[in-house]
DNA sequence: GGTCAGAAGGTCAAAAAAGGTCAATAAATG
DNA sequence: CATTTATTGACCTTTTTTGACCTTCTGACC
């Protein structure tokens, strides 16, 4: 059962790819009386889904006759776009944000469904795994996980 | 008579079989219950028994709205080049090793250049040398790398 | 023009809701 | 009986949900 979170994140995405603008307005208050939840709901959805790094800008404003806009930014220049990604990378990175960052690489355009699933593979925590520092043995759990996934058949169609 | 695990596991692939899709998702707590154990039995089956090698991608997510993904990957049968390698790998490789069934999986017209240069990246040896074993640098490592050799004038080429 | 009430939205941390790990038993197996 | 395989439970981490409290606007009223 989707969290209360995914539906409202799905439920903006739909608005936004009707949105034949780019953009949309909506009152945080009304939508979480739809969505039956407390207003910062919408800003936990909006924090952890539509960040810059997910290709969205969220803009806001308070007082009487506020609203939030969210943009669905335009796809950028692929160096300049790469370029950024890797600025703004940390010295650490969690499963779950490589796996937003590969995904972001794949709805740009930049990489392959295949290269896609090459690259979730390595940064699957199962095969980053390891025990020892030594970087021969690193290599051979990284080259193993990627040849596993050549095998798949879901590869060969991407 | 056949252990819980056994029974557990018997019940995961029946769904698995009958799921049209390619994967199930399920709630650990309500399986342990199903089952009447504890959660942790759950992990020791999907452990165990629906590893990567045996064919299986098991996915998870924590918090709320949480859940367990179990997907069945479809194997290449014609692939069996990919397999031989794999079982030959060691559980150490060398660069140059690496390097070497690398070229022959993109002569064997396995992978593309494209793929050749990513995973090249990745096995390079300034990649790999890490002084830790926290997966989070590695992974931000090996990430970095790759959206380097993303942006190589010989990437577009291939 | 100043001020003040009400109408938005924002922040942050605590609580809740999952799933994960690990090591100590217990059971089965050879 | 020694080794492997299962079972269990205590404790941990991650993600979501909730609520109390804060800030920023707008408009009506002096």
């Amino acid at each position: 059962m989707p969290s209360i979170a995914d539906k409202i994140q799905q439920y903006l995405e739909e608005l936004l790819e009707k949105s034949r603008a780019g953009y949309i307005e909506i009152q945080r208050n009304r939508l979480a009386e739809k969505f039956v939840c407390v207003p910062s709901q919408i800003n936990y959805v909006l924090n952890t889904r539509f960040t810059i790094m997910q290709g969205y800008l969220v803009e806001s404003r308070q007082g009487g006759g506020g609203y939030l806009k969210i943009t669905k930014l335009p796809v950028v220049k692929e160096k300049d776009f790469i370029r950024f990604i890797n600025q703004s990378l940390n010295e650490v990175i969690s499963e779950m944000t490589g796996e937003g960052i590969v995904k972001r690489l794949y709805e740009e355009g930049i990489i392959t469904g295949r290269e896609m699933l090459l690259m979730r593979a390595i940064m699957h925590k199962e095969t980053l795994n390891v025990e020892t520092v030594d970087m021969d043995a690193i290599r051979a759990k990284i080259l193993k996980s990627m040849l596993l996934s050549l095998m798949r058949e879901e590869f060969q169609n991407k």
